[in-house]
DNA sequence: GTACAAATTCCGACCGGTCGGTATCCAAGA
DNA sequence: TCTTGGATACCGACCGGTCGGAATTTGTAC
């Protein structure tokens, strides 16, 4: 890589990082490109450079954080005995993942709400969450096949656990001293598992 | 009433009705006091007369949804048996009135997203999550006394209903499509009533 | 009933400022 | 020399909010 190529990559990246740091901030609306700009100790010519749009930023941002999770749920499966031992090792694993982006998750909120009115940002939002569904899907199946879920709809069930997972970040995005969320997140999939499992 | 009371509580009205409409459709940021204000066939002057700022009204819609949600909270205890019995009520009663305010939900996520960046806004958000959590605490301590329930902690597993009822509310508001809402919730919360039950 | 003042409701031009985005030029590395 | 990455100045559009005053109704004194 040229010496050239790398100082692009590493504006590209400081962009990045500044624009993170704003919108969690102050919000995608309220900050100006100028401002992040700013931040990132670069003019706006380079923004534009890198990104073709204010909104192009936005949606990489948005993929990037995705692809991270989708990285750390892949792990979860893995030495898991029973599909409940997985549930519950998923809420271990990825908490830790929430605390740490913890300043930068109020974004996500902006993510849905923009979703609502440009199918672009839309596409790029709703499709993780169908990802999930599916894959909750798949552990709920493979659940009930070895015996240890009742034989529900697991199509909804998966439906109600992301809702459930949802609505637990949001909630925690939104009051994070109102409760010990880590511990509410653990009695919601444990209450979840004890719905189906046979006893 | 005066009918210059009666013309002034009118173009009130008509400013609200022009304000959700916009929000709903295109956003609280991307919608300016002008279109609201041509929507509702009245001027900016008009605008500011009855609201000291864009903010206000948009706290004014937000109070005035919530009162709406309370009341028809406020039914459900009566003419239910057991509190499990009550919880379904609740489904039921409660799922209409979102169904009917559709479009306009999509501006929740527009409280959400404000409220993590404005203090008053917060403050009037997260009020009745807290409320609700509070109903919700009552009615399973009561469930509790009465015996169809198992001594769990009452406010952690209020948190979980909250945080499922928000869950669904997003789900359904960025993928209406995507299921079958309504049976999700109904799932959602006998889940949550299996959990808890004695059996 | 009439004349006039006070108050309410509303109008729309206008303000300073900010926005996302563009055009142009420059410096340095290949 | 020529491409690439970055800087700067600048654009038109639009923003929330203000303000002086017009229009109409209400209250009051005669």
């Amino acid at each position: 890589m040229s010496s050239q190529q790398q100082r692009g990559q590493e504006t590209h990246a400081r962009l990045i990082k500044a624009a993170v740091e704003c919108f969690a901030e102050q919000g995608y609306d309220a900050t100006g490109v100028a401002k992040i700009c700013r931040r990132a100790g670069v003019s706006k010519g380079a923004f534009y450079h890198h990104f073709s749009s204010k909104q192009k930023l936005f949606l990489a941002l948005q993929e990037s954080w995705l692809a991270g999770l989708d990285a750390q749920l892949d792990t979860v499966r893995t030495g898991a005995e029973t599909v409940p031992e997985a549930f519950l090792r998923m809420v271990d694993l990825i908490a830790p993942v929430f605390e740490a982006a913890d300043g930068q998750l109020a974004v996500f909120l902006e993510f849905w709400t923009k979703a609502c009115h440009d199918t672009d940002i839309w596409q790029a939002t709703i499709a993780p969450y169908r990802r999930y569904r599916a894959y909750f899907m798949r552990m709920i199946e493979d659940g009930i096949a070895e015996g240890t879920f009742r034989p529900v709809d697991p199509e909804t069930a998966a439906q109600v656990l992301v809702s459930l997972a949802v609505g637990l970040l949001q909630q925690r995005l939104l009051d994070p001293e109102g409760a010990d969320w880590g511990q509410v997140a653990h009695r919601g999939v444990r209450m979840f598992i004890d719905s189906l499992e046979i006893k």
